[in-house]
DNA sequence: ATATCATATGAATAATTATTCATATGATTG
DNA sequence: CAATCATATGAATAATTATTCATATGATAT
């Protein structure tokens, strides 16, 4: 077993030292980080965990969606009830263009769906973790 | 009782119109709205059981924090191993000032939490809603 | 004290985005 | 058909923000 990997930073990176010294058993390159006290093993194990980059890139696009407080305003009315734009305009006492954006956000986040009745469009919510979600982020808050 | 209430917009909203028709409550000023057809009972209701401006606002807040891509993998790569900014910026492949700024972003969100060690500064989550808060947001993704 | 190194941070830049304004679309009504 | 109305949307603007670069800070070691 070897005790540490050698890596070569392209910048002004300088060399990993291990605690130990032992053999080095390959060359990785890294090109951004630019330090030099590394803990080889630690780092080596949690990028072997670490999910698909598109897979924590579509999370954080998610919570970019929550991420708004006119959205989760909205998110938060639709939980109590199905309403059409110009209702949610209303209770949240803004345009109804504003909410119509917003809307589509929502919408291609697959949060929320709508149906149409005549000139009204009713918008409601397309996803049963909406309020789960809210929780979590709640219980945070109230440390 | 009464069937609904009077709204008057400031903008060139016209007035709400009802499906009874009956007697007028009261009037409430609405400065944003630009629409007509209001269906007010949902909108009172849904408007009485809104949470307060300000908690809905903080749980904005914190989901902006989670919506960056960099700020979730630094958040799961802690949930994995406690670690130093240096070991984060290699894991993630980043300069250390990046890493840098963004935990302090974190760290104000109070996500996560640090401790020194001579020179070195070790982070680690600071919030036991993290994990939770993300597979709920899987589940979503996983739709 | 000086040098080195891990980390922090201020300023600048580039990119993203929420809202507004004007207008388009699509449905209903007279 | 024309008029009206709910909603959608493109363009412009203003605000926010992630990253970079340069440098500061604070600790250790020589």
């Amino acid at each position: 077993m070897f005790a540490y990997n050698y890596y070569i930073h392209k910048n002004d990176c300088s060399n990993v030292q291990a605690e130990g010294g032992e053999k080095v058993k390959e060359k990785i390159e890294l090109d951004k980080c630019d330090c030099t006290v590394i803990h080889e093993d630690v780092v080596e194990n949690v990028r072997k965990n670490m999910p698909d980059e598109e897979v924590l890139y579509d999370l954080a696009e998610l919570f970019k969606v929550f991420g708004d407080s006119t959205r989760v305003k909205i998110l938060w009315a639709l939980d109590e009830s199905e309403m059409c734009v110009c209702d949610i305009a209303s209770v949240l006492n803004m345009t109804q263009s504003a909410i119509s954006h917003q809307l589509r956000v929502l919408k291609q986040a697959r949060l929320v769906k709508n149906r149409r009745e005549g000139k009204v469009v009713y918008y409601s919510l397309d996803d049963n973790h909406v309020k789960a979600i809210f929780d979590q982020g709640l219980m945070h808050i109230k440390e």
